[in-house]
DNA sequence: AAAGGTGCCAACCGCCGTGAC
DNA sequence: CGTCACGGCGGTTGGCACCTT
């Protein structure tokens, strides 16, 4: 047998908000006695919670080093950059800040700073830019000024959500007959390791190749052969210098000819699975719509408006 | 002034790794 | 040596305060 059980033996200990009696129980009980066992504490104390409670009270609230009030924008920077390292560990965060809670780093996090990158276009999980709403409505007003009258359905409409940024988006490109967007992390990989930099040191970020990539009034694709496959491209309005200024040693444009042509696709991953007609009775064995059928299905329409309006609610 | 909506945060829930038994 | 509670952690929620209509 192991230990005997904590809380749940008991049934009728205090929830909820703390009194200020209880707090000044709690405090005075650990000022003279410390917190060795919070399992014991509640019992030896006089408080009628279970040790889980009295340790998150201490720790969050009663605590004499905690540190209240505003985060200052030194906090709030490091924050952003032990996030981007570190990501929702809370606890490893706020180690580094002295008299900060994990709870309240959290709650920060959650309601100030995630609203704040996500106005700024930043997805606050990766903290890369979100390059797509533009580019997706601009597809779906393609969409539903095209269809009209077609029996197929979209598959599975919640699951390009798990990766908005891409999955999503590249299933209606690819719909519409545009070039679907290649996975970043792929692209990545592959460019860094087959470009030629002048110095050792340098690499393509994923921001920068994002940023590369992402024009949404243009055709990126025949943008990147044109003007960043240049060597030593100069600097013009849409960051292309980002790439450009790593030297003439790049040489993008047979780099991303070999990536599209090679096996190992870049744009595989992102590419929609096979369309399914709308019941068995539509086409006989179940086969694949091909896009240019798929477009013209009256049913897709209302896949559109689902997209649409879950997308609206993000 | 009242009702409904929204933001905020303290506290809870439930999972997991560690180590007491 | 296996079991299972403890402590720690991240995610979620309930309710209060404030804002908007």
């Amino acid at each position: 047998m192991g230990r005997p059980p904590c809380c749940s033996e008991s049934s009728d200990l205090k929830k909820g908000p703390w009194t200020p009696e209880e707090d000044e129980v709690l405090t005075s009980y650990i000022q003279k006695h410390g917190h060795d066992s919070w399992r014991a504490l509640p019992k030896r104390a006089g408080l009628n919670r279970c040790g889980k409670s009295c340790r998150l009270r201490w720790i969050n609230y009663l605590r004499p080093d905690i540190k209240r009030g505003k985060f200052t924008e030194e906090e709030e920077n490091l924050i952003i950059s032990l996030h981007s390292t570190l990501g929702n560990k809370w606890s490893r965060i706020a180690s580094q800040l002295p008299g900060r809670t994990d709870n309240e780093i959290k709650n920060y996090w959650n309601t100030h700073m995630r609203k704040k990158f996500l106005k700024e276009g930043i997805d606050p999980q990766t903290h890369k830019p979100v390059p797509t709403l533009s580019l997706l409505l601009n597809a779906i007003s393609q969409l539903n000024a095209s269809s009209s009258n077609f029996p197929f359905r979209v598959p599975n409409l919640m699951s390009p959500l798990i990766n908005i940024n891409d999955q999503l988006l590249n299933n209606i490109l690819q719909i519409i007959n545009m070039t679907p967007l290649p996975n970043i992390n792929k692209l990545s990989t592959f460019l860094n390791s087959q470009c030629d930099f002048k110095k050792p040191d340098e690499f393509l970020s994923d921001e920068m190749i994002y940023q590369y990539l992402m024009n949404p009034s243009e055709d990126w694709a025949k943008y990147v052969n044109n003007v960043a496959l240049e060597p030593n491209s100069q600097c013009n309005s849409s960051g292309t210098h980002l790439i450009g200024s790593h030297g003439d040693g790049i040489q993008l444009r047979e780099t991303f000819t070999d990536c599209k042509g090679s096996s190992d696709n870049i744009f595989i991953e992102n590419q929609l699975p096979g369309l399914l007609p709308m019941s068995p009775e539509e086409t006989k064995n179940n086969e694949v719509i091909n896009n240019t059928n798929l477009l013209q299905s009256s049913a897709f329409q209302s896949g559109v408006d689902d997209y649409y309006d879950i997308l609206m609610k993000i």
